[in-house]
DNA sequence: GCGCTAATTGACCGGCCGGCCAGTTAGCGC
DNA sequence: GCGCTAACTGGCCGGCCGGTCAATTAGCGC
């Protein structure tokens, strides 16, 4: 900003810009956002993010892009590090979900203002997650270990939501009479969830 | 707007505000809405919605009030005419809240603001719902019809939840590989669900 | 009918929004 | 070192945002 320390960095520039702007479209969404305020807590130009972006509309982009990047390729790698089906793997794999979106609260919430904007110019990757989570779900079917007579996307698609709703809607259900914590709230879902998909002997 | 039909109407102007104020809110959340935009809306001027509502702010608030109102009253009729407590009680109850939901997606999407915005000045309303719920849900438990082992209000958030969500994302999931219709993936979810929190016999 | 209240209008405002641009200068290739 | 590219600055702009106000008038109580 001032006359101090004349070092450029346009990566960190970059990065810095990110990192602020994340911050707060997760906070405020899009539009409540306002350039000068990201400016100043990016401590940075204006100018600059329009130097660097193009617009708000390209950096809120920008934004989306990287974080779901981050989204898919944990997932991904959480996916293929996924051994031999059973359902035992099936309930590990909602607690890492679980424990994942708790540990990245912003993604939940950018997923949601996205949600509520119509966007879906994440869900090719999407897709791509849930294809391969279904078809997981498949194979472990056929072996009979799960039950069979129940859509596959579905399954994964009641767990998917139970869990990111939990933690969009946190503020509001958190105050309902009764509600336990993460993990018991966690465990009570598994109990129903792993009883509803497991076939009867 | 202009010289023609000078009747005045007060109670009609303000629902006639209302009720684009709504459509606005729901469509674009709060910041993203216009006065301007509103006005052309509800024709109608500008400071006459100051005049009746005093703020924006204020606005939304009065929308939010009379929306969440609706919502309420909805669900308490629901949860009265409800009978006999039974594990099939429970899965029509389910259902109307889907259909519920279907019916009413500006609710839904005014929820989802609400819980970006960190607002729960709704929660006392829904606490009382949701406490109503459970406590049926813990008669049930008694009658050895539904499993004891699981906290009531967590039965009924795991059904609000991925209910809400199904409808909040909707734009979002509906293009995953093999995601079915409403009816289909509610048939599945009741599936999972009901077996989950019935007794093994 | 008369007068008072409040519904309604349209002109207007200060502020700030996103964006632009001319000018400066750091840093890299040569 | 030299020059060129692009990172970076600060001042500026048009527009429109939410909000105000004075003037007008419909409608209701009496």
């Amino acid at each position: 900003m001032n006359q101090r320390t004349q070092i450029r960095d346009p990566e960190l520039t970059r990065a810095r810009i990110l990192e602020a702007a994340e911050a707060l479209f997760v906070e405020q969404g899009f539009s409540a956002v306002k350039l000068s305020e990201l400016a100043r807590a990016a401590e940075v130009t204006k100018s600059l993010i329009h130097h660097h972006f193009g617009s708000k509309e390209q950096l809120w982009e920008a934004v989306k892009d990287r974080a779901f990047e981050r989204y898919f390729t944990a997932q991904m790698a959480m996916l293929e590090e996924a051994g031999e089906p059973d359902a035992a793997l099936l309930r590990s794999s909602v607690e890492a979900y679980f424990h994942f979106l708790r540990e990245n609260p912003g993604v939940v919430r950018l997923f949601a203002w996205t949600h509520l904007e119509g966007d879906n110019h994440c869900s090719e990757l999407d897709s791509q997650l849930v294809g391969a989570g279904a078809e997981w779900v498949r194979q472990t079917q056929l072996r009979g270990l799960l039950r069979a007579d129940i859509n596959p996307t579905h399954i994964i698609a009641v767990f998917v939501m139970t869990c990111t709703q939990w933690f969009e809607a946190k503020c509001h259900h958190q105050h309902w009479p009764g509600m336990g914590s993460d993990e018991a709230f966690l465990e009570d879902f598994l109990k129903i969830f792993m009883e509803g998909v497991t076939p009867r002997e």
